[in-house]
DNA sequence: TCTATAAGGTTCTTTTTTGGAACCTATCGC
DNA sequence: GCGATAGGTTCCAAAAAAGAACCTTATAGA
């Protein structure tokens, strides 16, 4: 299979990666919650090429994940921001950047860490059900079929056992 | 900067992203957590080539994400399972699909959903403050240098402003 | 005025990485 | 013996990425 196809699948997951997941664009998605916002900054930050950026922040945008706002209008110079879409992308950047710091991290210990304003403490978040706010245990997650599957289905769409390709 | 070189940064995320974050590799990821296991089945399972398939299964072994298990002494047969580095993958996985079901769904809905064994009921997790156990937002996240930065910078090896990226 | 510099790209060429197909090897069931 | 199956490897063409050079507009400084 082509990666250009792979959001063909009923899948969420392939879905979601066939915008994000690349080399580059959660790095440079991640740079923009650091509030980095013009594209030589990004250029610096990520050592990234001038090619490869262009066409990664067009992505980004075309995809919604980015916004182009204007700030200097005789030279028609935008800066990239971050949309909803993008900012609910929060949830994954802070699951890979603590598998990193418990799995990738060297000697030094992790590089950063977050401290919650709200409660004004240094926070691990954690992933818990949000109905017993209990932490998840891959384990106890039984996946079960839900509606873009049974649609499909039941209009017959779906070849033998694609449903079980879901996640 | 050569891909291969990401992870040299001082930042969990890009060493995350150096072991998985390519086109593939965390789609074996959601494949072998759900319980797929060899290559004839990751093959049929994702489409890809098995050139491909040996190159990802080899570099996650290496990487200690997954493990090779033997099945069948005399045909020299294994299985790929996650360990416990692969298994903390979860809320990486977790997070993405949310993504996608909310921003990368066709009408039909999402494709599935989760039971969470333990209280019964369909979850869909959520990233909450470890201390307050309050849902989590971006903007109230303060990223402050941890030890990983404070100790090379303690050793001047840190270029100026390179703690800033260190997400 | 002339020149230099900066931002935000585009173009060109060379390397790397993919995708696709064909091929290989050992064992098994018949 | 004969085809099927699992788990690869080899080869080649196509696509994507890296690196460098170049372009355009505007503004800052000599």
């Amino acid at each position: 299979m082509r990666w250009e196809d792979i959001d063909s699948q009923v899948c969420s997951m392939a879905r979601a990666l066939a915008i994000f997941g690349d080399r580059w664009t959660l790095l440079i998605v991640r740079d923009a919650f650091r509030r980095i916002r013009r594209f030589s900054d990004f250029e610096k930050s990520l050592g990234i090429t001038k090619h490869r950026l262009s066409d990664r922040l067009n992505r980004l945008v075309d995809e919604g994940v980015m916004k182009k706002a204007l700030y200097d209008e005789k030279r028609g110079r935008y800066e990239y921001r971050l949309t909803q879409k993008g900012l609910e992308l929060y949830p994954v950047l802070m699951s890979v950047v603590q598998w990193g710091d418990k799995w990738a991290c060297d000697d030094d210990g992790f590089p950063v860490e977050f401290r919650h304003k709200t409660c004004g403490h240094v926070s691990v978040p954690r992933y818990v059900c949000d109905c017993c706010n209990e932490p998840i245990d891959p384990r106890d997650m039984q996946p079960i079929p839900g509606p873009g599957v049974e649609r499909k289905r039941a209009r017959g769409e779906l070849v033998q056992n694609e449903h079980s390709r879901n996640m």
